[in-house]
DNA sequence: CGCGCCAACATTG
DNA sequence: CAATGTTGGCGCG
């Protein structure tokens, strides 16, 4: 399968994305700020390099609730996908979900009696997850609080950012939001 | 009430 | 095999 990469800017505190396409779709994304050393080919096909850029671009600037973009998941295990496909089907933009209600909307744990045993796994698949963005693991929450995120420190910062686009967190002082924000500000 | 500590043992790479 | 984006309960000040 061949996979080559186009790289997006954004307005992200981690800066631009890396994004992995195949025949099929998107198979990874990444919000490594320094993608640079990767040795994977660089797509070359206009046409999607228009979709990818144009509708993650569309999304973080608040003109579309979802970057819609095809999703090849055949590199992704069976439970992990069904969590994954229930959280992209179940919660939609502006709303938020608990890792434990995840888990137990998923299915997959059902057998499982530990609350939080679930829970945590529920995390690491969203860890795991290999097209954030596309599949809103920002919106995966904490029971107590706003839980953690992949990516080191700025990973963090990459989640509230997203979570204040879509109107679940207050803008903060430091919010360098997207241009409508000040159309917002205006009305 | 807020904070720190502890155990539980699934899924992934 | 080790590490993890949790959770709920407990004790303390």
């Amino acid at each position: 399968m061949s996979t080559t990469w186009i790289t997006v800017g954004t307005p992200l505190p981690s800066g631009p994305m890396r994004i992995a396409v195949t025949p099929a779709g998107v198979v990874m994304s990444d919000y490594l700020p320094d993608g640079s050393a990767t040795s994977a080919p660089v797509c070359t096909d206009p046409a999607k390099i228009d979709a990818v850029t144009g509708r993650i671009t569309e999304y973080l600037a608040g003109r579309r609730r979802a970057p819609d973009l095809p999703i090849d998941w055949s590199r992704v295990g069976d439970a992990h996908r069904v969590v994954l496909r229930t959280l992209l089907t179940e919660v939609p933009y502006g709303r938020t979900i608990t890792y434990g209600e995840l888990a137990a909307l998923s299915g997959v744990f059902e057998g499982t009696t530990e609350p939080g045993l679930a829970a945590r796994t529920v995390g690491q698949m969203m860890a795991a997850n290999p097209v954030p963005l596309l599949v809103p693991c920002h919106r995966v929450v904490a029971a107590d609080g706003i839980g953690g995120f992949g990516g080191g420190r700025v990973g963090i910062e990459v989640k509230r950012w997203l979570l204040t686009l879509e109107g679940v967190l207050e803008p903060t002082l430091d919010w360098n939001g997207p241009d409508w924000v000040e159309a917002a500000a205006r009305g």
